[in-house]
DNA sequence: ACCGCCCATGAAAACGTTTACGTTGGCTCT
DNA sequence: AGAGCCAACGTAAACGTTTTCATGGGCGGT
């Protein structure tokens, strides 16, 4: 515990301090005998490379910073979890900085990780190709998630908002429901538009002759409640609603229940990123899967290749897919007996809050 | 975006470089003429210290770790963001580790976290104290949160899990439920035999005569499900039960409804936690809430005090306050909106400057 | 006018690595 | 047996800071 340097291996051993780092860590130009007794004395005094030193003559941290917006609930989790793992299986540390949505605030963070990182995935709806020429050193590769920039020089990764909502829509119409509307997200939320966009293409493509019918949310479960109230209190009651996320989705669904309109029988519902709620609410909420560990563990990997290869691969634009998972709320659902449990399907066991 | 060093600064600013480091730091020692020269030169440059260097002669890292376990959910992340928030507000960065459940992982990611932090946050279930003294240097500051270790070098900080168990047991007792089950969490989890203990300090304190009635599960709400279907098999039915957490508790839920039982009619229920699905579950789940995002940044303020004050304070261990959340399960809800009581405990109480 | 003091500043050491470059020694090849 | 060569190893520079110590000059006090 005593922090042992590499002058104290080398000296126990009778060798270099070069003859340590290179038995250490390359293993090449040295004998393997020496080695050995390198790398015993090394154990014995719990030698620890000093990671500020090797960082400084290295000009390597192994470590990525992941920068984040202050978004609550699974989504984040999930996120930095699949990043984690990701890391993890690559021997790289993970730098986090979340909880800043003003540009300014986003600004300091990434210049406080200024040599502390190798690399940076950064989700969030306000950075733009600007900030990040003025803000992060070139030199540093980036990872975008969910962004709209196109600049060739940041690699950029986003959740197919576009098709999942168009398919979902497909999929309502298609089941019979001549009228859908949108609960839209926040208009400054690029996932948000983007999933407004899908709807409006499904509707243009399937349904080109129905009057587009969008009330607007913020993604939050209590606006999805104000959205269903909204839709309720018109002269015509659509046949179907898609809600830009789960959370509204679950709140407009409470709204319905309230007001004594049966879902699905009397119009249905669908929601958009299946989180853990979904399936437990009553009835069971259909909607847009997304596997958002996955999300962070290809972020991480694309970031981590352009680390290993920092010329050769030239920054990537790519998706991730998505399913669609028919619960109960679309009256699509033709599975017989009881409706399908929670448990009946798939793996998901989700776990407590505790460890 | 040169990566300007400090050597860089002094030579435009035509000083010596222990100039430069004085006026960006300290600031005494030298002239307000020169120091205003120095730092609008560094601007100019968009000189940032080099943190590595800084870390090398400085022996400070400006960054805590966090060593969590592999788990989803809300808990996870509303965890990190009070960690990340508390974090941001005292300039420390913050590096996750997550996702590991064995002794073994954690060992290693610890380990590899040498030199690279100033103070470690660990939850986990596995650590005792004898693998903290075998894999911490001693001079770390470490704060445990949720942790059996009753060792004076560690601070410790835990939901005051006995407490709300008891008071929820209590609160469906005197809410006229003569006999309180219990659907306990798994054995070797910190939390559930605390939880456990406060059911059984409760019932022996306000129903001495009921016998006890515990199945167990595991935390997750395929378990919760089928110690529901338990229940319901024994020859007769608790009036209430209550689960060691929510998933659990929604899992039970399901179980009734799919079997007819009615809740709150036919028997009352109750969880802990108070996860979000909680009050989206039909009929709304009554529960114990803690702060997650409280907690989190508690126990980063207990390690940043201690980081600032090394010799000063001796590791505390302290508790989490928590709430009765009176919702439609427990049969005790007579008003119309949803009342919420709270219970904090006095050591939370006192804290509530902190916020 | 001289002595001494303090304050601004510079020079250099130190932090713990990695790595380029020399220096050995033993081996092979003639 | 001598020349040459390669592998093993040591020496020292370098990374970018902070900090200790030395040095100088300006200024007040006598």
């Amino acid at each position: 515990m005593a922090t042992a340097t590499i002058k104290d291996v080398a000296r126990e051993a009778k060798v270099s301090v070069a003859s340590v780092s290179r038995a250490l860590n390359g293993g090449t130009g040295v004998t393997a005998a020496t080695s050995e007794r390198i790398r015993a004395v090394a154990d014995r005094l719990q030698y620890i490379p000093h990671a500020a030193a090797r960082m400084l003559i290295t000009r390597r941290t192994h470590t990525v910073g992941a920068l984040l917006p202050d978004l609550h609930g699974e989504f984040f989790s999930e996120l930095i979890r699949g990043i984690d793992l990701a890391a993890r299986a690559r021997g790289l540390h993970l730098l986090v900085s979340s909880s800043h949505d003003g540009v300014e605030e986003a600004a300091v963070a990434v210049r406080s990780m200024r040599g502390r990182v190798d690399g940076l995935l950064i989700l969030s709806g306000r950075v733009d190709a600007g900030f990040l020429r003025a803000n992060v050193p070139k030199a540093l590769p980036v990872v975008l998630l969910n962004s709209a920039v196109k600049d060739s020089t940041y690699s950029v990764l986003n959740v197919d908002n576009h098709a999942g909502a168009e398919a979902m829509v497909k999929h309502l119409l298609e089941a019979g429901h001549a009228d859908v509307a949108l609960i839209a997200g926040p208009d400054d939320n690029f996932d948000a538009r983007q999933r407004e966009q899908g709807y409006r293409a499904a509707m243009a493509e399937y349904a080109p002759d129905v009057a587009l019918n969008i009330v607007t949310g913020d993604f939050t479960d209590a606006s999805g409640y104000r959205a269903g109230r909204e839709l309720l209190a018109r002269k015509t009651l659509p046949q179907a609603v898609f809600a830009a996320n789960d959370m509204m989705a679950v709140g407009c669904l409470s709204a319905f229940r309230n007001a004594g309109v049966r879902v699905p029988q009397d119009i249905a519902l669908a929601g958009f990123d299946d989180i853990p709620i979904a399936r437990h609410v009553t009835p069971a909420l259909s909607t847009v899967r997304v596997r958002i560990a996955d999300f962070g563990r290809l972020a991480l990997g694309l970031l981590a290749d352009r680390l290993e290869h920092p010329e050769q691969e030239s920054p990537s634009t790519d998706t991730l897919g998505f399913e669609i998972v028919v619960r109960d709320t679309c009256g699509a659902n033709t599975s017989t007996g009881p409706s399908v449990g929670p448990f009946n399907s798939s793996k998901q066991a989700a776990r407590g809050g505790e460890q």
